[in-house]
DNA sequence: CCGGATAATGCAATTCATATGCAACAAGCG
DNA sequence: CGCTTGTTGCATATGAATTGCATTATCCGG
């Protein structure tokens, strides 16, 4: 009896991706970069086979809620790697990852004042880059300047 | 030479039940509420307008990443109302606001550092409140431990 | 107060991510 | 080695969000 499932080739395959795109990638990402090294593989599989890892805690979904690729969910590898949060430059889209333990301290501060026992967090930081901020309002984005 | 767009009824009533339904809600949710209060209007018509009330701090939305309503995206109203952050039950969806100003401060500090100018932020605590938690194992979701 | 320029609306149809039914197939177990 | 059961692929469905186009309403100048 499996806990979760069968090893199959192309979980295998998914937990090599996913690792090795570390960063933020989305569900077509996987199967593009699995096309490119020979291994085709249906979206319908990749799309299955994604609530098995997240809830293996290979990769979590990021909160960038559908801002990479057209709208599809974007999800990092974590596994082995420390928790982090995220910074994002509204300008260049740039991500910085950052990790802040006073932050989390007080994150279960919160959570204990409110009787919850805290699983998890998304914190994503909205800004403007050092960068952008320089180089002046070139690639506006809201375009009221406020 | 108007700024943003012409005042049409649309837009007011829009404007009413944004703020009337204040917590969260999906776009379906205000066309449902609009056509209880006897205002017809296109799904169209409110896609398209989401954007302008989000674009003028009117609304924004939320970052529960599509887990509300079947897929669709959350909103909430927050003009004149203070800032606050949700605690997410995940075994009964329990939300619940908050606001903490040392967290506000030690993003503000974590952003410094990395250079950025912080314009906002998500932050999402996602754990078990205290009714599930003594409820027991009822529900539950995740399975594996981590 | 009126009439034209132009933006806003509704409808229908489209796009795109994700889910599902079903038949073929492969992994695990004896 | 063969059976059971979970997994895969294909085609299709779903459902949110977007867009083209004709119609209508708003704004603005007269």
């Amino acid at each position: 009896m499996n806990e979760g499932g069968r090893l199959t080739g192309d979980r295998e395959a998914l937990l090599q991706v996913s690792c090795m795109l570390g960063a933020h990638f989305t569900p077509e990402d996987m199967r593009r970069t699995l096309a490119a090294g020979g291994s085709q593989m249906a979206m319908t599989t990749i799309y299955r086979n994604l609530p098995a890892l997240t809830g293996a805690g290979i990769i979590r979904r990021t909160t960038f809620c559908e801002e990479d690729d057209n709208g599809a969910a974007t999800y990092e590898h974590v596994w082995g790697r420390p928790h982090h949060d995220h910074l994002l430059c509204q300008r260049c889209g740039k991500k910085v990852e950052f990790s802040y333990d006073a932050l989390e301290v007080l994150q279960e501060e919160v959570a204990r004042r409110h009787g919850f026992r805290l699983l998890s967090h998304h914190l994503e930081l909205i800004g403007v880059c050092l960068d952008c901020a320089r180089g002046g309002p070139a690639g506006e984005t809201g375009g009221a300047p406020t």
